[in-house]
DNA sequence: CAGTATCCATTTTGATACTG
DNA sequence: CAGTATCAAAATGGATACTG
């Protein structure tokens, strides 16, 4: 263990009357964001994270899996048996962080000079 | 130092095509926000961050404060000389990131039951 | 491929003490 | 009050190896 997810849980489920504080206490950390972000670009498997430039570490990307999926924001699907092989999609819940990924990049864009547009998916029209 | 402020110049200022990628490495960690959204709740001095209920350290504040204040997101003005005392404000680049804040907080709202109204005061009423 | 596990270096934090 | 300094502990990160 990395000291991951299940270490953590605590950290996830923790409760403030701050919806803020809240929300930052499942999402607020350096990768969780960009995973839900991929996930909105229509990526679901393994490989479809970690090919992202960012670079993301395989164990990290494990453990903010598994904690997005424990703080109900991304569920799995077996997609394959044997071996069992997951892909990932969000919930309604992790769905509606759509709005603070489109905030987040407008006030990119509009700061960082020379980026590009971000265009989720809509989740309902895949497959 | 705290491998602080001046150590981490460089993460502030990487720049990725992704909007959403520069973002967070300017606000995209655990006591940022909470400090941009104290600011936009009206506090600028730093007992009133210290104040808040997420106890943050003085160390970390103060490292948020100077890295805030280089990425352009704040900038201070003196109140008092001798010693010289300085609050905290937040720039136009800074006020920016309302909807951002927003957005985490009508999250919070409708995911997190019992959470509290964010009601971010007009800075331009302030004074 | 899709993970899991491990090792180890670096970062980040939290608590506390100290200064003008 | 408004910070700065220090330091140990914890979290995080990156590299790499291993499994079915």
């Amino acid at each position: 263990m990395t000291g991951g997810a299940e270490a953590r849980d605590d950290a996830i489920f923790k409760r403030s009357s701050c919806p803020i504080t809240n929300g930052l206490n499942i999402f607020g950390d350096k990768w969780t964001l960009l995973v839900i972000r991929d996930l909105m670009l229509g990526k679901c498997r393994y490989a479809d994270f970690i090919s992202s430039p960012e670079n993301i570490a395989s164990n990290i990307l494990a453990d903010r899996l598994k904690r997005l999926e424990a703080a109900g924001l991304v569920s799995r699907q077996a997609y394959q048996q044997k071996p069992v092989r997951y892909e990932y999609v969000l919930t309604e819940k992790g769905n509606d962080l759509k709005p603070i990924l489109e905030a987040i990049s407008r006030w990119g864009r509009r700061h960082c000079p020379g980026t590009d547009v971000f265009r989720p998916v809509d989740r309902f029209k895949l497959r």
